[in-house]
RNA sequence: AGGGGAUUGGUGUAACGGUAGCACGAAUGGUUCUGGUCCAUUUAGUCGGGGUUCGAAUCCCUGAUCCCCUGCCA
């Protein structure tokens, strides 16, 4: 690449700033930026955006990017999310080196700043009910109230606070506030909860506290602990910036760059940035209704291939190549957009075409009988593996008297623009030979079920000596040879472009799909049937597919990624 | 007594007061042993109304619409 091709990068907002405060030197020229998952769910697509903004704009910019499992609530967190969501993000090509983090590891920081912000009279523990508590808060037109305890003796809080540490007190019993302003616009100021009371094991932890900080609290300053300098997040997170920056200036009131201060050394005031979400048409991304879609049995688990969670997709066939270059796509902004699905399945294709290999499969078989090849003479033909990669070579493909091609690519009675098979029309077998029909076999109900052809020799490996051509160019296996496979057909998992618009009275499941995971068996060229879970193709003229973790050897099943773009089916919507 | 954000072709996203561009989609044509790929052409946009300015998507005022905020969730 040289400098004079550059059509000058456009930049999306985030990485302006990052890229001004790098000239400005605002941080020493550091760029650390983090991705700050709960570890109570699996991730998806949306959470590939977020962590690709965070990953990428530490790699693009020199810097680096924790990963840091948020787990300040016991009560929703588990174990095999901490494992599960490494897992997703190493799929999708980021490495975070030596820098995990767990939020728990500063519940002592944390607690410290909590008693220092006591002792300065910013925070004071409330005995009031969760119900009390709610009701002073106000709405959001009608200023709140302040708490009765609001104004109680610092020496009193910080005793109560350490008792509430020390397992004196149950669960709901009492909280520690900041003591900001009941009256505030922002209902995050109005004395936010920094702890609460729960008597939990923490799974990374254990029963080492029985007070935990609210994520409000904990977050800026687990970002400020670790040294980030640009806090990446989503759009709703803005309103809670103010108290963010409320904490950590409430935190440095009376410490000191050099550490002179009363208070020791000023800590890290990182800046945070929000950008927008988006929805993906034909999709849901929320995790309540991911939830419900799991648990009410619409889909087969977390990783339904139908599903947009990246273990879905994973199963799917995606690759992390293709989500990013679609992630990228999408860009960076703050309006939420609703992307068309249309691009994903742009971008599938885009890579697939490059890197999968072709194979023949028909999903729907018609038996074709070529009379006049020899009973039991067969053949092998050369067949290209990749026409967009000469590197992938060729195959031998097993040809015989008797084949299966697709049902759809016969008909009695065509229409003008039908390019494949009818009665008297010679086609192309594709790597094989111009075939001509000259009968159709039907059953009792007169339902085609065989049709006899027959083949011009001289044009083995299709190609016909005396340069006459044919239209058309059709799959096929041979019959003998074909490996019968289980082939899942997945399509988009709703039918409403947002699922979630539902009239009064109705339900997102009402816009399911029935059609999305129709199972076929395809006869599949015999070269598929030891290929491994994890292998991906592309059926020739249909899709692209890959087996499926439930293939055993010599048994394939496959799952559809993505269609081939097919322009016949626009032309025959037309009609 | 409410506050905080946002709005550019059908969709997504650029243009930091100076030619509204790119991509997906759609349409048309070409190439082709995949009705795929590839190539070419076309399509279509600054939310409305005022103002500032030589010049406004960009700045100001105003209106509309949409999103977020009343967990001891994150």
């Amino acid at each position: 690449m040289t400098n004079d091709t550059n059509e000058k990068e456009s930049l999306d907002f985030i990485r302006h700033i990052v890229a001004e405060d790098c000239k400005s030197g605002k941080w020493g020229g550091e760029v650390v930026t983090r991705f700050p998952p709960e570890p109570n769910g699996y991730l998806h697509i949306g959470h590939a955006k977020a962590f690709g903004i965070d990953f990428g704009v530490a790699a693009e910019f020199g810097g680096r990017c924790h990963l840091r499992f948020d787990d300040t609530n016991p009560t929703k967190e588990e174990r095999e999310y901490v494992d599960a969501i490494q897992e997703d993000i190493r799929w999708m090509g980021w490495d975070w080196g030596e820098h995990l983090y767990y939020a728990s590891d500063y519940f002592g920081q944390m607690y410290e700043y909590a008693k220092e912000l006591i002792r300065k009279g910013l925070a004071y523990v409330d005995d009031q009910t969760p119900e009390q508590i709610r009701r002073g808060r106000g709405t959001l037109k009608q200023p709140g109230v302040e708490s009765p305890y609001r104004d109680r003796p610092a020496e009193e809080s910080l005793d109560l606070f350490q008792r509430m540490k020390g397992g004196e007190f149950p669960d709901g019993s009492r909280v520690l506030r900041a003591r900001i302003d009941m009256t505030s616009p922002n209902m995050n100021l109005r004395d936010p909860v920094m702890y609460r009371i729960l008597h939990a094991t923490h799974p990374h932890t254990g029963d080492a506290w029985c007070i935990y900080p609210m994520y409000d609290w904990a977050h800026g300053l687990e970002d400020s602990i670790e040294g980030v300098t640009h806090s990446l997040c989503s759009l709703e997170f803005e309103n809670h910036r103010p108290l963010y920056d409320w904490f950590i200036d409430a935190i440095n009131q009376g410490r000191t760059d050099d550490g002179s201060g009363e208070w020791g050394k000023t800590i890290r005031h990182p800046q945070q940035i929000e950008f927008a979400r988006f929805n993906l048409t034909y999709t849901v991304m929320s995790k309540r209704v991911l939830r419900e879609l799991v648990e009410g049995g619409h889909v087969s688990g977390w990783d339904d291939p139908r599903l947009p969670t990246l273990r879905g997709m994973r199963r799917r066939g995606y690759t992390p190549q293709a989500l990013r270059e679609f992630l990228s796509r999408v860009g960076v902004a703050r309006f939420v957009s609703t992307v068309d699905l249309g691009l994903l399945e742009f971008c599938l294709r885009d890579h697939l075409n490059k890197v999968a290999p072709r194979v023949m499969g028909v999903l729907n078989p018609l038996k074709v009988v070529i009379t006049n090849y020899p009973e039991d003479q067969e053949e092998t033909l050369e067949a290209i593996n990749n026409p967009e990669d000469e590197s992938a070579g060729t195959r031998q493909v097993p040809f015989s008297r008797e084949l299966y091609i697709e049902r759809e690519d016969f008909m009695e009675d065509p229409p003008k623009k039908f390019f494949r098979l009818t009665v008297g029309k010679e086609v192309r077998l594709r790597y094989a030979y111009f075939i001509t029909c000259t009968d159709v076999v039907k059953d009792d109900d007169g339902n085609v079920v065989e049709l006899h052809c027959t083949y011009d020799p001289a044009t083995r490996g299709g190609d016909a000596p005396d340069g006459r051509k044919v239209k058309g160019t059709l799959h096929w296996v041979s019959a003998k040879h074909a490996v019968p496979c289980e082939t899942r057909l997945y399509d988009r998992l709703f039918t409403a472009e947002d699922p979630m618009d539902v009239p009064e009275g109705g339900s997102f499941t009402d816009n399911l799909n029935s059609e999305s995971d129709k199972t076929v068996t395809a006869m599949v060229e015999p070269d598929v049937a030891d290929k491994p879970a994890g292998w991906r193709c592309q059926f020739e003229r249909n899709g692209y597919y890959i087996t499926d973790p439930d293939s055993q050897l010599g048994k394939p099943v496959f799952n559809r990624i993505v269609t081939l773009r097919d322009s016949w089916a626009k032309i025959k919507k037309k009609g």
